[in-house]
DNA sequence: GTGGTCTAGACCACC
DNA sequence: GTGGTCTAGACCACG
């Protein structure tokens, strides 16, 4: 696992856990791996990744179980919530990039289609 | 000018300014605001515009004449290629993060279709 | 430490750290002091040595670990060319002002073996 | 003329004039070009040529005549004194420099012939 | 007026 | 504890 600097590693590992569960790797009301493994597949430090796991116990993603671990939330509506904010992030972030460099929303598409093309890695 | 939480302000401002020259708010060989009036304008301290400017002038971007102030770069490829660099991140970083989620190229250009319908405030 | 004026700190601290580093006082891949420390060993304050430190993590001679501190490099052959490069700049600097003062290459010589007699204290 | 960054530019013309001085090229009692003359003529605001030339004054290596300019002083002896000190210097600093990284007296010279082989541009 | 450097002191992220 | 960022305020060099 990569860390961009100048992002905190805990926002960058909430991101990551957020991914794993919108993509079904994390099912809901499956446990997760606990703090220190996790910890020791991320080569990260123990309190780094408990702020996150904590984060995301305030944004409901997450629920504890006293001695147990933590286990992704059983509402499925929140899930669904949360991956549809992150896409929509994604999506906004990068129109509203591409806004304050003067492109066209057609610009946009056209410009992104070329990208697809030249990077000719294929994820159909 | 409003900044993002969890990234230095200096690259936020960096890259603030090369989107003032991208999009020819700042010509080439063009006088920029002196420190202070940025600082001001940014609402942000005298030392944090520095920085930034700093950087830009070891990327070449901006040129400092002693006494006088920071002057864009008449180096117009140089101006060019910052432009390209800059579109070409946003398109990359959004693409991986669509990828990272599982959404293969096809749903990336509907999606964003979709998005840019879904906005419907005009950038043609 | 005594610094010169009329030469920025943070450079003769870049300047110093590299000639512990090509003394070996500071070996590869050691850790150097913190930050804290240096601003006290030097008295001078610690932004001016995080600046110092900065530019020796840009030119690549020193690593940032998060939380633990600064290491230099285990890049042998960038520490030899930085070394190099050290010495070189004295050469060329010296030769430099003495032909100005219009003394040629043998009499730079013969001026230095002066000098070197003159000033007894033994550096064999 | 070019002038180094990071060392102020009035101490740079100083060293200038003295080197005008001690080569020759200015003689003892000659009036030296004007303020504006020099400040034409090395690219430079004419306060930065003031205040180097107060400087020598200060020293006694000029002498102001009100209306008429400033000449060099005809005290040969100061004059004399002052391209030793000069010299010296750059003696000092050069062979201090070595010995930071343990260098050794005899290493120094063979260092310097080495550097003046290598520069193969004869200043005989 | 312009930028450049430095200080003192604060808060944050990470180990 | 470690480094990283930011602020407020000061002084210097240069035009």
């Amino acid at each position: 696992m990569k860390f961009k600097d100048n992002v905190p590693i805990y926002l960058q590992i909430e991101q990551y856990l957020n991914r794993e569960i919108a993509t079904g790797k994390l099912q809901a009301g499956q446990k997760i791996p606990s703090v220190r493994q996790l910890a020791l597949k991320l080569t990260v430090n123990v309190n780094t990744v408990q702020r996150a796991l904590q984060q995301m116990n305030e944004h409901g993603i997450l629920k504890v179980k006293r001695g147990e671990g933590n286990f992704v939330t059983t509402d499925e509506a929140l899930l669904k919530q949360t991956k549809d904010e992150q896409l929509t992030k994604f999506l906004r972030d990068f129109v509203n990039n591409m806004h304050t460099f003067g492109i066209t929303n057609r610009e946009i598409l056209t410009q992104l289609q070329d990208y697809l093309d030249r990077e000719g890695y294929s994820h159909e």
